[in-house]
DNA sequence: GTCTATAATTGGATAGAC
DNA sequence: GTCTATCCAATTATAGAC
């Protein structure tokens, strides 16, 4: 049952040769995304990755860092390579159709939707959890959309007295109830109103709402 | 330290005669809200209520139960007494700041954040928590948002093609990301924007969406 | 660093007296 | 129905060999 008992045979069998703190990490991963942290426990995350429970007190100190660690690095992971570049100012409609069906489609992933219900789990547990997420996700997120909706009113494209309210009331009009269906795991969540629907609607409230009147009409 | 040896005085000292199942329900209620489902023992539950353990298992079957007995409980005294009929269709705007006021207060106030919050912890565990708190509580308060927006539709005061879409979309726009900044306990989310200032621009944002044009102006 | 084996504590649930 | 005392399983964390 053991693989070797001479040397350290670095055969690569089939399993990639990742250190064993990405192993600890990518089970422990898993194990808390799935579960939650108190339904848990280290020798289920040792088993997965292949070692023993020793080994995982070696390399992190214990349960609540490893968690720490887990769900600080999946909270950075989620909002990196997002440039918003190549939005046209003057084509509005686009624009924010391709800001909302990227937002609505990262926080519907099963990962950000296991992410989430987490955080808000344990945020009072760990409250440190709830300004790192909001910090990786939903405060990155809103900076890009403000951005755009500023460089839109300055081409006078929208009227917006206040973007930043307005780049939350985007957020909220394109989540609707639907994210919080999928969070609540009801069943046919998945296919009631499908994303497109969901995101040419918003874009078309906003746009009657803040655009100028030769915008207002689709 | 014990109150009788002789006989079962039931002198109300101070506490409340409830009985023991509503002692249980109450102390398991705040145990549970406050800290989850795996944070909390049974120890805990039956110490905050004045109670043995043994007493807990006579009335419940066990933790899952008595767990579900809390969560089912909160869940329908949440939306309780809300009707919806004081609403004038011909004032749009009063009617709408009304219903958007009543939806942040009640999913801002404390105990809805804990009960939020230790859903979304719990469904993968126990999926029928998803579709009771649904029902109880986003489900009815969409309905009578819709209620509303018929009426005013059939008044011609908005204009509007799609009443569920369009009830969706006015509960997003009043969240915005107000609710998760509550859940996530970020530090001065209760000072940040007042929920006066965020009802009256959601309000604002969605006549000028829909309304019809008497009505665009402020 | 990594393993096997184990210590030490906790927590869900129950037995039996009253 | 209620209590005290206890059982038994699971869990976090560590000791000691290699």
């Amino acid at each position: 049952m053991h693989t070797s008992g001479h040397s350290q045979a670095p055969l690569p069998s089939q399993a990639p040769p990742a250190s064993k703190t990405e192993s600890i990490l990518a089970a422990a991963k898993e194990a808390f995304l799935a579960g939650g942290f108190g339904a848990v426990s280290m020798d289920t995350i040792a088993r997965e990755a292949g070692v023993s429970k020793a080994t995982v007190y070696a390399h992190f100190a214990g349960k609540e860092e490893l968690f720490g660690a887990v769900i600080g690095r999946e909270c950075e992971r989620r909002f990196t390579g997002l440039s918003i570049g190549e939005l046209d100012p003057g084509d509005v409609r686009a624009s924010l159709t391709m800001l909302a069906r990227r937002f609505l489609e990262l926080v519907l992933s099963p990962d950000a939707l296991a992410l989430h219900r987490i955080i808000l789990a344990e945020v009072t547990r760990f409250p440190v959890l709830g300004e790192v997420f909001w910090r990786a996700g939903p405060e990155r997120n809103l900076s890009q959309i403000e951005t755009f909706l500023q460089s839109a009113a300055a081409a006078g494209t929208l009227a917006l007295p206040d973007t930043r309210l307005a780049a939350e009331q985007f957020v909220g009009l394109v989540r609707g109830e639907t994210q919080l269906r999928h969070l609540l795991r009801l069943e046919g969540a998945t296919a009631m109103p499908g994303i497109d629907e969901i995101v040419a609607a918003a874009v078309d409230t906003f746009i009657h709402a803040f655009g100028v009147r030769a915008l207002g009409r689709r």
